[in-house]
DNA sequence: AATGAATGAGAGTTCATTCAT
DNA sequence: AATGAATGAACTCTCATTCAT
């Protein structure tokens, strides 16, 4: 919802006044994100700013936008094709390894999308979720439904249940990367937890004698 | 890290600071949290707040503290005593019982607790955060211990991922009720709930002839 | 005093933008009128209008003086030409309702024109008002003139006064415009009063005994 | 309507505000006058303002509330205990001089109070207006009803029509005050205007032989 | 110890005007 | 001549914190 103004800039203008505001929302959240603290950053008028945007609000619900669509696009280009000719190991495996990437290459998007999804006690951040509430889940429900339909997925799993429990693991491997540092964060690293997760969705927790 | 002059104060009297202070930071964030309007509730004079604390980043730092010291005493005296007695189906279920509870009990005590996982770049979380950190998962540690000890739980399953989808799933729930209300979580639901994770937990969410 | 660019534009255009101008500053006044507003309502470019003007107190001067030519073309082509004929009795009519009407025709410029008398502590408007304070009450003074030459007015009544009077009976009607509604400025509503004001100025205002 | 920290100020102190803020919203009208500019004239911290108003309009209407106040006294203490006793020519000689007077004393009060009546195209303007609408022609029309219970005004004359001419009247001295300038307004040229007020309200405006 | 008025830096936003194309 | 993006000063208003009583 910028303005046609800010669509033609140059993109590295808009690129850079992006970045710029990802930095600043991720770092400090809405509310306390600055304009002018923005605009200084990014090396333009505060002025110029209400040109391209109608207000703070408009800006995040552009960095939002952003964030999801980036999202998007990462899982289409990189994997999408290939989706239906994986096992169910291998795509449960390609599926984290591409959220956890995601963490690596961009967690300030994330930083900034679990805030929407926590603080909706702030009417901006509320109004904004509104709008991209349906885009949420997608990527668990799409994985559940395609097990089930492969027929590997127990249909007597719960999916509300098991699509949050992969969302809470979303938020389970963001605090890992914050508390030990997204550098930790290795290929090797991530494979060890993806197995890890695999063994318990495939055993269960339980010792096989107490069953 | 109150002054002296708070800790003199009458106990009914810091409480009452205490419980302002809680309703304001769970409402609206640390950042909009607004000093006038806690001493303005309270009933105190401005001055005497910052006679009381040395700035907001203490008093945050106090709420913080005692939410966890409340956290741990909920738990410790209702279920600890028992916990050893339960097979681990009642384990389970008196667990995500008591985390359900608590959402329905200390809500606002959750929300600040979770803003303060979650929002780690404000530099003032940060430093609160690094303090308590911690005292993070002990629930989840503690339980799954147990199982293990108790030889019910598979020693293969790995007791970070575990914990830390336990607490995933806790957001799950706070998410809920943040949406659907408070009053929508009632204990059916809770329990419909937990038959689903629990189902997941024990047939893990494969198909049998999968396995 | 536009340059000399926008008087070589094509006369419609001229127009438009005046009219523009005219709706912007009669709902607005002076200072609230925004040129952006302006521009974008006239379907130019920012950068033209000051090619066209000076600045915003340009395109101010311009309006109220085409308000002022507006007006005294209005009067001396309507009526002036038949003045001389009337009676007292017809020309008060004619006077007052050619005022009324004038609120109904052209409220907007009357709007600014009473802005322009009123608001002379601003520094612009006093700028422009010096320009065409000689302009004022030339409809009052003629009527007045008028009036002692054909021997029907009272020499001894006093010019200024008399003019002031009916200035601010104009003021009046603007007032019960701008209050009622323009659409309630009917002709009948218009001789009611009209009568009344003859009446007064027949008979005085006190009880013919108390003379 | 200003908050109880403004009443608390030392009298000297408010009065200090007040006459500033007068002074801006008489110079510069509403929309224009500036708080900023306010504070640094009386010498106040921005903050504090707020501390003491809710708002710029709550401050505009202070002044507008403490300009009627001033209004009032003045008539009713000078002069309300003797209008009883006063003939009709005594009775609007001192209403006019009254009248003349207040442009003499409180001429910023009377450039606030008709910007009042006048703009009420602004929401601002309109909203305070409205709550003041029915203190406005009190004078004229106690004056008017005065004369027609003592019988000395003719029944005949509309009230209404002859408290706006007064009105007017009011709008045509200001006008001369401020085009000739306050000094100009002596007790004597006062008097001059009103006896041609006087003549024009005792004789009609007509000459005697025209009737 | 308690009060609450005073402070001023900083927030988001607007707008007349300039300037590069 | 025409464009519209760029500018920055000025606006109203907020709030954690200090200070005088």
């Amino acid at each position: 919802m910028p303005k046609q103004t800010f669509l033609n800039l140059p993109d590295d203008k808009q690129k850079r006044i992006l970045e710029c505001a990802i930095d600043e929302f991720a770092e400090k959240g809405y509310r306390a994100a600055s304009i002018s603290c923005i605009v200084k950053t990014a090396g333009i008028a505060k002025g110029s700013f209400y040109q391209y945007f109608e207000d703070k609000e408009d800006l995040y619900g552009f960095v939002v936008e952003s964030a999801i669509v980036r999202r998007k696009l990462k899982i289409s280009s990189d994997e999408s094709v290939k989706l239906e000719t994986l096992n169910l190991t291998q795509f449960i495996r390609v599926l984290f390894r591409a959220m956890m990437h995601e963490f690596l290459d961009q967690p300030k998007l994330l930083k900034i999308g679990t805030d929407l999804i926590r603080d909706q006690s702030a009417p901006v951040q509320k109004r904004i979720y509104g709008k991209y509430e349906h885009l949420q889940q997608n990527y668990f429900q799409a994985f559940i439904f395609h097990g089930k339909n492969q027929g590997t997925i127990d249909p007597n799993v719960d999916e509300d249940v098991l699509g949050n429990m992969l969302t809470g693991i979303g938020f389970m491997i963001g605090n890992f990367a914050a508390v030990h540092g997204y550098e930790n964060l290795t290929e090797e690293y991530i494979d060890d937890i993806v197995d890890k997760i695999e063994y318990i969705f495939i055993n269960g927790i339980y010792r096989s004698s107490a069953e």
